[in-house]
DNA sequence: GCCAAAATCGTAACGTGTTACGATTTTGGT
DNA sequence: ACCAAAATCGTAACACGTTACGATTTTGGC
């Protein structure tokens, strides 16, 4: 009658799929070792297969393409929400920042991979969909900040008459932007995190309300210095203010 | 004795520098209309040659890679300190959104042409020197963002003892943010100049001193709804939140 | 006009991402 | 144990960016 019940759900466990799931894990895996070997150059999807044991055909067959691939290892390093859960912090804008804090110490941890990831994700060889992360993990950390931002809100620092939609677009912007200066090489790693943060906190102040105007001062001059003592990074030239 | 009369200085004006600046000229505009007709695609080194009928040698002896020509299309199509000049507003603030403005009409008047270089320029199969833009083009419209966010400092709108080369800093990489975002289809043109314009607000006023922050009050507001009028772009995902 | 230098030309080659396709292996159901 | 379906394998092929290098043309100085 039946000797295997058919999981028909989402967490499919045959034999089949476990096979799968292994071999994408191994392609993960050899990616990421040769990008943190090599630093992303040398990591071609020839070499790829072979250090996964895998045919050239696996990782397209998988994954779809290098970039998806890269994306997929960049994915696989984080779990933010994870470690997000573990922060205890006084008010709602303390804990924004210590959130910002907490991300960013994933890039200033391992420069050399998340530098090389990114750059290989602005690599852009066909008409794809795009994306610089997967649907569902935008929405997740889209959510998460959202409510960081919201609570921000509700607590009193922020003016309710704008919209906290656009502050987060604004601040995600704010992201991209400095995160693909510093995988262009134009600034530093030491000043990637305080940069961010400044931005996050200049932005957030224009949309204070009284009582959080005070707080983010204090922000701001605390980021504003922190650049200060670090010095000019290698080059000081903005990124395409045009 | 003498022939002709070197000119050894900057603008060379012999024979052979002409051909080469003829030559120059004809592969970027072969550049240009490639991409503007095909859109990115099909813009190969060597159709390229065909087209500007030379050798696929020499954009590599002029230019240095295929990057560089793009890079060139892109600075030959704007004469934005020339614009800049005919700019006539009130205070300094609005002075600021009306460069802005100015900046940014260069890319909503031509969006595939833009959008396709932005894409071309993100586009780094090596490891040269990288950047978004020329270093003399870089420093030349950073002056004239920094004079402008200057003189909003000078007459009062904006507090002293925040850097403006922070606030500079930060808007750029909300530029760069928005532009990566645009690049990759992730928002939409008509989005593209007031999310900008929203952004420089918010942390504009992030900076504001008293005298400031009715002026840019307004401006956020002012681009607040215009984003509502104009309605969702075509996703609303915002780019790597993390 | 002549010669050396400089630039371009023509072309082959390398490694790359990606696709196609038949042969082969593995799996799940019976 | 068998069979059909599914996945991978192996491999050839395509267009691409880039480099190398000798042959060819053009230029500037005398």
């Amino acid at each position: 009658m039946s000797g295997t019940i058919r999981a028909t759900g989402a967490g499919e466990t045959g034999r089949r799929e476990q096979a799968k799931a292994e071999r994408r894990q191994r392609i993960i895996g050899a990616a990421r070792d040769l990008i943190r070997e090599t630093g992303d150059t040398n990591l071609s999807m020839r070499t790829l297969a072979e250090r996964a044991e895998v045919s050239l055909s696996t990782p397209y067959n998988l994954f779809g393409s290098k970039r998806a691939v890269v994306l997929a290892v960049l994915e696989d390093e984080r779990d933010f929400a994870e470690r997000f859960r573990r922060l205890e912090v006084k008010n709602s804008v303390e804990r924004l920042f210590a959130a910002h804090h907490l991300a960013y110490s994933y890039y200033t941890g391992d420069p050399a991979l998340y530098r090389a990831l990114w750059r290989a994700l602005l690599n852009t060889n066909g008409d794809d969909d795009l994306g610089l992360a997967t649907p569902e993990r935008l929405a997740q950390t889209r959510a998460i900040w959202l409510n960081l931002v919201q609570a921000a809100a509700d607590d009193g620092y922020l003016r309710r008459d704008i919209a906290m939609d656009h502050v987060l677009q604004t601040m995600a912007y704010i992201t991209g932007g400095t995160l693909l200066s510093w995988a262009m090489g134009s600034i530093d790693t030491k000043r990637l995190s305080p940069t961010v943060a400044l931005g996050y906190a200049l932005c957030l102040k224009g949309a204070a309300a009284p009582k959080g105007i005070g707080v983010l001062d204090e922000f701001i001059a605390k980021f504003q210095s922190e650049l200060d003592a670090i010095g000019p990074g290698l080059s000081d030239r903005a990124p395409e203010t045009l």
